[in-house]
DNA sequence: TAGAGGATTGAT
DNA sequence: TCAATCCTCTAC
């Protein structure tokens, strides 16, 4: 399965980006446990909405990597206890990001179930922050390249546009009228989706 | 440097 | 509906 080429997280549409992320395998190989799945549900973040951790081009200790070029991982701490995961986007300083919400699990379930504590593989990817817990990512995976040995994207099942369900982002109340924008992607009838 | 609050989750 | 839990950012 070949990896995403550079060029896929460069361009400017991060919407576009979003939608096509849809399908794709995320795979990690961390603590030598070979772990993944197809992404099944997504969210666009850009510096020109007030959604974004990186609005107006407001860069912070935490939202630096944002700005790298498009190709790593932004990986930040949210309520003091989930890590979400987020794939930068964009040229060098424009920063995008379309942020990982939910996994139809592939690869290394028996690490999955391992990380997660459970029996069965019930929605254990089905949430922003289980995805990353499930994964083993954490904030050392801030910045890391997509393409690296740890940490990677490949080319998953194709997903046609008329299978994609899109909605309004949710937990951004305090983005105004941006928290009304259509930038929440999923997998129509995918039994993986949060909920 | 103190204080408020957050791109969530799971239990009640 | 609410607590857990701690990092980040803002204001002083």
């Amino acid at each position: 399965m070949s990896r995403l080429a550079e060029s896929f997280y460069t361009r400017t549409n991060v919407v576009t980006i979003a939608k096509e992320l849809l399908g794709k395998r995320l795979i990690t190989n961390i603590n030598n446990k070979p772990t993944g799945g197809i992404i099944v549900e997504t969210e666009a973040y850009s510096f020109c909405e007030r959604g974004c951790h990186a609005y107006q081009n407001k860069m912070t200790n935490r939202n630096k990597v944002m700005f790298n070029e498009g190709g790593v991982a932004y990986v930040y701490l949210c309520y003091g206890i989930h890590n979400l995961f987020n794939v930068v986007t964009n040229k060098s300083g424009l920063a995008d990001a379309v942020l990982i919400i939910a996994l139809e699990p592939v690869e290394g379930l028996e690490w999955m179930l391992d990380r997660m504590k459970v029996q069965h593989a019930k929605r254990i990817t089905s949430g922003p922050g289980k995805l990353t817990k499930a994964l083993g990512i954490d904030r050392t995976c801030d910045g890391v390249m997509l393409n690296s040995s740890q940490l990677w994207i490949e080319e998953g099942v194709r997903v046609s546009e008329k299978k994609i369900d899109a909605s309004t982002r949710i937990g951004i109340d305090y983005a105004g009228e941006d928290a009304q924008l259509p930038w929440r992607f999923s997998i129509k009838d995918n039994e993986w989706v949060s909920k």
